[in-house]
DNA sequence: TCTGCCACCTGTAGTCACTACAGAATCAAG
DNA sequence: CTTGATTCTGTAGTGACTACAGGTGGCAGA
């Protein structure tokens, strides 16, 4: 209700004060109100706000993709149509990054457990990086 | 056999011109000779060298990762051992990163499937983003 | 040999999404 | 009114490259 430091936005949503101003500046987030000294002063719509632009980033949301979600006209007012669209596209990615690390993680554990372990030079890992066939 | 220029070396290779230098900068590959007007010079080992980081980072190894193991004495020489320590630790950051991109794809494809798709402004997916709980 | 042209040179600056600092001003409590 | 914490602006740094500007090198054809 009352006035919000950037100090107590910061607390409140975990964002670290510098990210806040730089969000501010990118123009992911509204100009709040100054105190007469120049302070910035928020209201709970802004901890809404950066509430949700931190968890669509921690969901690996892009910048542009958040950005291309508030444009729709914030939480508040955008459509579903829309919203479920990039939703989706962010979807295929990851599953397409799975699919890549699967690949990964089967390359690698099947080298590290060929690989002898011992002082030597010969090692499969090492054969696996030299050889370029995926 | 004979001296290959950058140009070459980028085209066998696949890695960018401007990247070779930055590599050369930063210690990840050797100084090659130079032409008496200083055109680089580069030779099979380069080649094969250069080809091992590529490969190194397309695996998703961290260029820390890759100079660790260039450090060890370069793929010539590197003892089995220590090497592997290096991979298995790369695998169990694979590991990780896999099972957070699982959560967060079924996360995903339930809300988007619970999505309604209309033109309307009631969305699981902004609901999602909404909503702090992981 | 001269000319043309591409490839190459160095050095600097730009990218992205932040993060970190310096130095000054403001705010809130006592 | 003083103190100390917080906030302000603006700039620079990060990592891993990428892009450019303005100047040479190397080599083929005339």
């Amino acid at each position: 209700m009352a006035g919000i430091s950037i100090g107590e936005l910061s607390r409140l949503t975990g964002v670290h004060i510098e990210t806040i101003r730089y969000f501010e500046k990118v123009g992911l987030v509204d100009k709040p109100d100054r105190t007469e000294g120049g302070h910035r002063v928020y209201a709970d719509q802004h901890v809404r706000r950066l509430g949700f632009i931190k968890r669509a980033r921690e969901l690996g949301f892009s910048p542009d993709e958040v950005r291309a979600i508030l444009s729709l006209g914030g939480p508040e007012n955008a459509c579903c149509d829309e919203v479920r669209e990039i939703a989706v596209h962010h979807l295929e990615q990851v599953r397409r990054k799975m699919a890549d690390l699967a690949r990964l993680e089967r390359l690698l554990a099947s080298t590290v457990e060929r690989c002898s372990g011992g002082h030597v030079p010969e090692c499969a890992v090492i054969d696996m990086l030299e050889t370029a066939a995926s």
